[in-house]
DNA sequence: TTGTATGCGTTATCAT
DNA sequence: ATGATAACGCATACAA
């Protein structure tokens, strides 16, 4: 059985073809003729074919939603609000994973092109500054969230503020009498993993801790790397007290190994990841976080891809910046004086 | 700047447009002709438009993804690994999540009519038989993965032997001395659920153990069904000694709830959960797990789709089931004969 | 092997 | 308000 196309619809409702597109689009149409164009549309259980519409228009009313990894509870949960956020707003969201990979990003970007997509939302992995331009040159919209690329204007961004989430980190584990904090965040190429970093060693520099370089990592989201970061880290000669892991996709990792060393929290070492989620309220002890306001990153990625896609929307490149949050939950100890001065 | 068309491409090459539809679809076209071709597309960076493609036939090459809840970590690895498949088949997937509602099903289901997809790999939340049959009808491959919808027929499924899973599950809790078993499960109307529940019932039967009416569960994935399962279960008056949660949505929950009413495991309570995920390592104990073969799933989802696609494969629809692997960690105990008659 | 002509389902233009 | 018709970009019989 052959769907039903829009002139069969137009046969069965003894109308032209241009009046059911109109109706389709709410053109001018009588209203009584509307009628029968609705009934005759239902009668024929006609859905209209979005290659074919996509082909004349230029406005795509889907928007593509390109997260780094969905192993990532973070991405993941991130994932699920913006569905929600979307379906709010009626539009069609495609999803993809560029699984932290450049080449398979750039692959899908292409692809993007071929596609006829409005505008994209994107965690972007940061090495594709050209691909992201052509898309943009072509006019889709687009909206970065939770990381951005510096190299292109034009388009949106949100997310937390990164630097100020990292220096309150550092501050709580300073307040608590630690003066030799580890720090595992992400690639240097990824503006949060930067961000991150600078946060943390701008805190250190306003409290006067002199800054341990050999104390701050940079780690790719793949891999082993936390693991590996915090078995060097408590092999230094004057390994950390406490450790901050900015790097969300490493959590996990580094906890392993934590626990593979027999390394007590916090007895033996103070620990604050970033990005919360609802493991890490199950561990022993439950673990202090920053969190990230899902709810907000992804009603402004939504919001702000909608308002360019509507048309409403200064041309202006928009920039939202979000407090992230301290959970405090036990996972950080204050040090006594003479273990600091160790 | 406006996209090359294959008719710019034409002109360039100085042939027809037919030629250059061959070499995009690798028809006869002469070796030094099909190079200019290529040239020509390369100079202008022509990109056929996937929307012109599908207008013609069902050539359709993407298939979409549809997975109940990604912040589920089971389905969002599940994706992932989907995804990572795909990719070496080369066929582009689109993602969707149904958040477990069975309308978001039935309007992604409908939407999925409209856009040109060849195939679908779902785990479907079971409520929309006649929308998959429509599907069906249109031609569309249908790949059921970790669930199944029985109503719908000439639908192939990947999914592991849940009923033998559960089996095993409770034989080893048997084994340990426990008699009194809770079980929390998927709702009825899911084929995960239904099974495992069946599996868990058999062999307490097979073991002479009475079956408990009020040990069974059936929970909702979403919400807060397990912790308050969990709630109930304990407030029986002959509370169970072991746990098996059999509902992969409900574990976090689950957990939870035992934390907060400081029920120790395994001392009090010997727990079993299904789906292995990196977080029930860290957790302490170590929760015993009943572990889905991620990588075989994903692999013979997308095998039977391309293989459909592509033409070859039997028109009878094909069922793939998987073992589930056991995982024991440390999270149940066995019970000294005095407690076990208590 | 290559070119011509036509169709795919919809929207846009321009009459009526 | 409605209708006829030309695009839109590509694939494909069929002819050359």
């Amino acid at each position: 059985m052959k769907p039903a196309t829009i002139r069969d619809v137009a046969r069965e409702a003894g109308v032209s073809v241009s009046v059911v597109s109109r109706v389709l689009n709410d053109g001018p149409v009588a209203f009584e003729t509307r009628q029968r164009v609705v009934d005759a549309m239902e009668a024929l259980s006609y859905r209209p074919r979005a290659a074919a519409r996509d082909l004349n228009r230029s406005l795509a009313s889907s928007v593509a939603l390109l997260v780094p990894d969905l192993t990532n509870p973070f991405f993941a949960r991130l994932a699920d609000r913006i569905a929600t956020e979307a379906r709010a707003h009626d539009i069609q969201v495609v999803l993809m994973t560029t699984q932290e990979d450049p080449y398979l990003e750039a692959d899908l970007l292409t692809s993007l092109l071929d596609r006829s997509v409005g505008g994209v939302i994107a965690a972007p992995t940061g090495e594709n500054p050209e691909q992201w331009r052509k898309l943009a040159d072509r006019g889709i919209e687009l909206v970065f969230v939770s990381r951005t690329v510096d190299e292109v204007d034009g388009a949106d961004s949100v997310s937390i503020r990164n630097a100020e989430a990292a220096a309150t980190a550092t501050r709580r584990l300073l307040d608590l009498g630690h003066r030799r904090i580890g720090m595992i965040s992400g690639p240097g190429h990824t503006s949060a993993g930067r961000q991150r970093q600078d946060g943390h060693v701008d805190a250190l520099r306003a409290a006067g801790v002199p800054v341990g370089a050999e104390l701050l990592r940079h780690v790719p989201y793949r891999g082993t790397g936390g693991a590996d970061a915090v078995s060097d880290l408590l092999g230094l000669d004057a390994p950390p007290t406490a450790l901050i892991v900015a790097n969300t996709a490493q959590v996990q990792s580094a906890l392993l190994r934590l626990r593979q060393l027999r390394t007590r929290v916090p007895a033996d070492l103070s620990v604050i990841a970033f990005d919360d989620n609802p493991w890490l309220e199950l561990l022993d002890p439950p673990l202090s976080t920053v969190r990230q306001p899902l709810d907000q990153l992804a009603f402004h990625s939504v919001e702000l891809v909608v308002g360019r896609l509507r048309g409403t929307a200064p041309s202006a490149p928009r920039v939202v910046d979000l407090p992230a949050e301290f959970i405090d939950r036990g996972s950080c100890r204050a040090l006594v004086s003479a273990e600091a001065a160790l």
